[in-house]
DNA sequence: GCTTGAGTCTGTAGCGACTACAGGCTTTAT
DNA sequence: ATAAAGCCTGTAGTCGCTACAGACTCAAGC
């Protein structure tokens, strides 16, 4: 069987070496075996678990997420409906994040929008920001910028 | 002047005690009067510009970047131009940061319409979690689960 | 005056998910 | 033989906070 060092499975799973180190610490991935002289010693099962590790990682699985899931592969007897359930509820988190980051969008937008990029320090921005927060609408007694 | 103990401050810009401690501490927010006591002496300038750097953070402008502003907007020499390129730069990330959830949004998707969620060991998800990264696409001698 | 509870103080450690060293050993190539 | 690259452990740093611990202070009620 194909054996690895820790670089070589490195650019195969193109995940960084102190990552899957850091992987092995936290338990992510298991202890390799080690050659005469310490090094690690990487097989196929090691590649593909460090590829399912770095697949959901890159779709936003949370680290206990990405346990769950191993988990459940791990133990054999994880059932279709139980990864279905943890990817919906993922989903319905990437979604939201996409509606706030929408919002957010819109308000930048509009500051943008609104300032005609002159070159005297007065900006409609700076005025944005400087709103004050909404649990407390009554103005404080001054209405200067902030230590200006 | 109306003067706020932190606390008060806290509770009128909706920013946590520790935070506002820590932004002290990192220099976001000069250090205060004291009291007698020790205990911090806030006025209306400190409640402007922590309604400021929170607004802004709101906004997910990173500290660095409230650093900038806050710079331009202290020293009372900062143009139009600068504050909005700041915001256009900004309005580029959240952008982009949308189009990579949307693309994840539909592999997610596409995932769950995959998955009939029956009781069995038997996931498409899992499959499609394990496939091999990009960067190298010639399979390992096996095909098994990792682990497994 | 005494107590109780809330508020504040400093300092440190923890979170997630890595990344970046320092300082030393081993392997590989020339 | 030597230099470069790779690997080892361990620790500290990143960002943006949050959560304590343990000590002090203040305001209100009795």
């Amino acid at each position: 069987m194909r054996e690895f060092t820790i670089g070589e499975l490195s650019r195969l799973t193109q995940v960084n070496i102190e990552t899957i180190r850091y992987y092995e610490k936290i338990g992510i991935m298991p202890n390799p075996p080690r050659n005469s002289s310490g090094y690690r010693v990487y097989s196929a099962p090691y590649f593909e678990r460090l590829s399912f590790v770095r697949r959901s990682r890159e779709l936003g699985f949370s680290q206990p997420e990405v346990r769950k899931l191993l988990t459940l592969v791990d133990e054999h007897k994880y059932t279709c409906a139980e990864v279905r359930e943890m990817t919906v509820m993922h989903l319905s988190t990437v979604r939201s994040k996409i509606k706030d980051l929408r919002k957010l969008e819109k308000v930048l937008a509009n500051m943008v929008s609104e300032c005609d990029g002159g070159d005297i320090p007065d900006c409609p921005i700076v005025d944005i920001l400087s709103a004050v927060p909404d649990a407390d609408r009554k103005k404080p007694t001054t209405t200067g910028q902030p230590f200006s």
